[in-house]
DNA sequence: TCCCGCGCCTACCGATCGGTAGGTAGATTG
DNA sequence: CAATCTACCTACCGATCGGTAGGCGCGGGA
């Protein structure tokens, strides 16, 4: 199927489809769960192709990782670029990430996967991605005044938990919209994103009450 | 237990411990990652005497599924007992969840993956363990009086942050220790906990704060 | 005593796994 | 024009996947 004719011959190399799918289907089913023929097929491509561009299923994961890891880094630099107070940036990495955009879920996805697996599939693969990523975070939260005197460690706490809550909450989309219905799942999803908020708003705009302890 | 018929053996016991290895291998690597042989083999056992006691992998993965819920339940109703307040009540849960304690990290992480699964290994397995333990959490808030006068949509919001806060934090202990070293980890992990509970604190001992919109 | 069910086994099934070997058509380059 | 490179292919490898078929030894009930 898909026949080659009118889908997309516009600039997208066959490598860089290779490394959607591969996304795509890691998010979906893990690494364990999804075949380099899988991966292939859905490309309309045999895996020996793949394993031409990749050499092996390892390193296509690899390099499905990395970029994931450039897209998070982009996303952070962004979001400091649009707005001025540490919460309002921060609030924007959140917004950010927990609302679907391209692959965006997915990335979520994978690298949730990855955190589990770490340490039966081996290497160290999984910690660079979420390293650079983090110490943006503590780096933004260095920049309140509150937290500046706080140790990396509390700051890399309170940027976990935030991230922690907000991920959580997407990777179950689909169970909450099966286990509550549509409507349901709107009003959590609304709620949620409020509480979360609210929190970060105390947290970072008042630094206040939930404020660092040394 | 003694009215099951003392058969022969030791009882159940190879069935339970399948039952347990298979808990474990699958918070290792989800369910694609393990073969039925692999499960039976760390029992001494082969894959056919395997699914003479599960029938499939499917079943024996249900039957997980089972336990761990039964497990979180029994969880919550111990946590209820404890304690008279709502919020040290929810405080002991997420505490009880947190800290490693036989195989309830593994059980974490089974719903994690369960979770990323759901949609791509069929059914709707996945939604019945979480919801009676959903629903749980949700009675628990519904008795501060902050809380009682909310919709269960933004009670399970709250739950639902929490959790995610918490899960978020245990499954990537491995990522982390790696990450940073083990001391960074436990100044980490400790500042995780002082946060969590302080919000908890704010959200349910007193209410005000990051208190119900509606 | 016979027999039946239970726990567990070996042997085997077709399908699929990741990966290798080797070749072909077309474009690029000397 | 010949040599090379690129992208892709078929054919095949040994290993392993989930699952079936059938048998063996043992303990308890008749």
């Amino acid at each position: 199927m898909a026949v080659m004719g009118e889908t997309t011959n516009t600039a997208q190399t066959t490598r860089d489809r290779l490394l959607e799918e591969a996304l795509r289907l890691f998010a979906e089913r893990g690494y364990w769960g999804v075949s380099i023929a899988q991966i292939g097929a859905s490309c309309g491509i045999t895996k020996q192709s793949l394993l031409h561009h990749f050499g092996s299923k390892e390193k296509l994961y690899r390099e499905v990782l990395e970029t994931i890891a450039a897209e998070l880094q982009e996303l952070v630099g962004r979001a400091r670029a649009d707005h001025a107070k540490p919460a309002d940036q921060m609030w924007k990495v959140l917004t950010l990430l927990g609302t679907p955009a391209g692959q965006r879920e997915n990335m979520l996805r994978v690298i949730m996967r990855e955190l589990l697996d770490i340490g039966e599939r081996a290497e160290t693969a999984g910690t660079w991605p979420l390293r650079g990523f983090l110490d943006s975070l503590d780096q933004l939260l260095a920049e309140t005044p509150a937290w500046s005197t706080a140790s990396r460690e509390y700051r890399l706490a309170a940027a976990y938990l935030l991230l922690g809550a907000l991920k959580y909450k997407v990777m179950s989309t689909a169970t909450l919209k099966g286990m509550y219905g549509l409507e349901a799942y709107e009003a959590f999803d609304s709620a949620h994103g409020e509480q979360l908020r609210r929190y970060v708003e105390t947290t970072l705009g008042k630094g206040e009450l939930i404020a660092p302890g040394r």
